[in-house]
DNA sequence: ATTTACATGTAAGGGGTTACATGATTTG
DNA sequence: CAAATCATGTAACCCCTTACATGTAAAT
């Protein structure tokens, strides 16, 4: 049930259509949520038909631009979400499932692949540094933009300790296999 | 398509029914890939319709337990299966999203979900380095020993980032909010 | 004999992924 | 006007989650 709370994070901190959401998607929203702009079509049908938010006054032809809004209803019900108790889901990695598979059939190829997820990994990191330096220059005192900056944290936290334990694996995996 | 292949690897270690299988994806296999048993069944039925396990000969009846084990063809398609390239999955943390509707709405009571998110990351911690310190008393030169170490070090390592940026995040919430 | 644990399964619903379809607008 | 782009949507499929159903074996 998260992402049509996504969906109405975004739309509270700006009014928009289902390509602009996808785009958002793409980009910040995204580092934690993603979604395709199918998902997010059918979800904001949905919402709209819970009454938690409302098309603008538009025509409603289908190659045509569909603004939507969040009303007090779905604004409530975030609220409520937030504050819902939510144990974290259990880890779903097939890399870690491929390793230990490899552990019993054999790895050829898998420094490769190893090699490959680092690559990954570093580029999404200096992308998240970037977006660090240039949103959160210096330690503001806002309590809006400390939250979103321990967010970033998160995202940064996560691909250092993935670029680590990849160059760690590599190392154990180059001479031997 | 990871589930049909961790199952393959379980039962490849050791020949087991789907109950027994169960059990060992709530141990060390669903550490980093979980499962439930009605998954499980499921999976076992499609694997032997495909020709890549079998059952054991023994009465096929409804109440009665059911033992499988791995045919060459389903060895060789977990071979295959770890030597494809996989992108990495995008994130998908339900709490970061929280924190950041939190941003936006306000996040009353949300101190205290970090700090059970807290608890729940240290036991998770607590568990892993046991099992370390039983599986991996010293660091044997055996390939596959150290392929599953560095499973079970992602698995530590992805828990000491979660403990450690709660922390933080709890330390810049408690005077704020 | 009843309860408890073991063991295998079915059904319904939700969410995600991929491929495809269709209309409107802009650009060459 | 043809092509590219913007924009909204449909359809099919697979996986996961939750709740429930059914049968066997062991314990009291």
């Amino acid at each position: 049930m998260s992402l049509p709370h996504a969906i109405l994070t975004a739309l509270l901190e700006k009014p928009s259509s289902g390509l602009e959401l996808t785009r958002r998607f793409d980009k910040s929203i995204g580092f934690f949520w993603s979604a395709t702009h199918q998902q997010i079509y059918r979800e904001l049908g949905r919402l709209e038909q819970s009454g938690l938010i409302r098309s603008l006054p538009q025509p409603p032809s289908r190659g045509q631009r569909k603004e939507y809004e969040v009303l007090p209803a779905g604004r409530a019900a975030l609220v409520e979400w937030v504050a819902q108790p939510q144990d974290p889901k259990a880890i779903r990695e097939p890399l870690l499932l491929r390793l230990r598979a490899a552990a019993t059939v054999g790895g050829r190829g898998l420094a490769e692949e190893l090699e490959r997820h680092l690559e990954l990994h570093e580029r999404q990191l200096a992308e998240y540094l970037e977006i660090e330096r240039n949103d959160f220059p210096l330690e503001h005192a806002a309590e809006e933009n400390r939250l979103q900056h321990r967010v970033l944290s998160a995202g940064i936290g996560l691909e250092q300790f993935w670029v680590e334990w990849l160059r760690e694996t590599l190392a154990v995996l180059r001479p031997g296999v």
